[in-house]
DNA sequence: ATGGCGAATGCAATTCGA
């Protein structure tokens, strides 16, 4: 079984790459990111046409999640509140960035973490509070009886310093803060789950996303900031897990490529 | 410190992403 996790930036834009790759990468499940549509005008059909059932849940312009399985999702679920109490949600459902389902007994949660922006920003103290709340999410999910979780997406957060390109890592930056890191060990990797890259690759110099700008690609500096991280039964479990950087080399690519992981 | 690039909106220029 392969799930994989992309950031599409606009599933309209990249639609052709998209069908395009699950042609010649039949995955299970493939999670994707910002799709930029609202749930009506989302390309159901061309992503149909490639053998998956679609499960979206999208906004005007920004945000935005999907779920394209091979077979039908069973318990799938929109938002944090689709698991838990409205009243401790507050405003963190208000963007489009939470989906999930069940494949074949593994519940896939697909997520588009905040960016932060800057430090300065509000949208910063927005990250943390989301991802506090990814926490509970989680720990309801795994509560509910749940054994079996892969919890992927574009998480905008380097874990470790040799997940991003350069030598001298700004720890002010947004995306590898101190605060950022705490918090999705805490929320993630103190429930339990573990990152599927890392069981089989261990050094650095590894990215999913390049900037546009600057010739980031060309140059490699990039950061991986698009995990998969799964439950010690699926850990122990899992095969592979790879980035595929081909995508990233064709005319008008999303700045992000696909990551796979096989159970 | 700033801007670079790309997408959406909507038709020029701004917001947002990371």
């Amino acid at each position: 079984m392969q799930i994989a996790t992309w950031n599409v930036n606009s599933i309209r834009t990249r639609l052709d790459i998209v069908t395009n790759w699950l042609q010649t990468h039949p995955v299970d499940v493939l999670c994707v990111q910002e799709t930029k549509v609202v749930d009506e005008q989302f390309p159901i059909a061309a992503i149909e046409a490639c053998g998956y059932h679609v499960y979206r849940s999208g906004q005007k312009s920004y945000n935005g999640v999907a779920m394209f399985s091979k077979q039908p999702l069973t318990n799938v679920s929109y938002g944090f509140g689709g698991v838990l109490a409205p009243a401790s949600v507050s405003d963190l459902d208000d963007q489009k960035r939470v989906i999930t389902g069940n494949f074949d007994g593994v519940q896939i949660v697909n997520l588009y973490v905040p960016n932060g922006n800057m430090v300065t920003s509000d949208k910063y103290p927005y990250k943390l509070r989301w991802l506090e709340l990814l926490g509970e999410y989680l720990k309801t999910t795994i509560e509910s009886g749940q054994r079996s979780i892969c919890v992927c997406g574009d998480f905008n957060i380097a874990l470790e310093d040799l997940d991003i390109h350069t030598k001298t890592t700004a720890k002010d930056r947004v995306m590898a803060t101190v605060a950022e890191r705490e918090i999705l060990r805490k929320s993630v990797i103190d429930l339990g789950f573990q990152d599927s890259f890392r069981k089989f690759t261990t050094e650095g110099g590894h990215f999913s996303w390049w900037d546009y700008r600057q010739q980031g690609f060309e140059r490699n500096r990039g950061w991986r900031i698009d995990h998969l991280y799964l439950t010690p039964d699926l850990f122990d479990r899992a095969t592979s897990c790879s980035i595929d950087i081909e995508p990233r080399k064709l005319v008008q690519p999303s700045d992000h490529v696909p990551v796979i992981v096989e159970l």
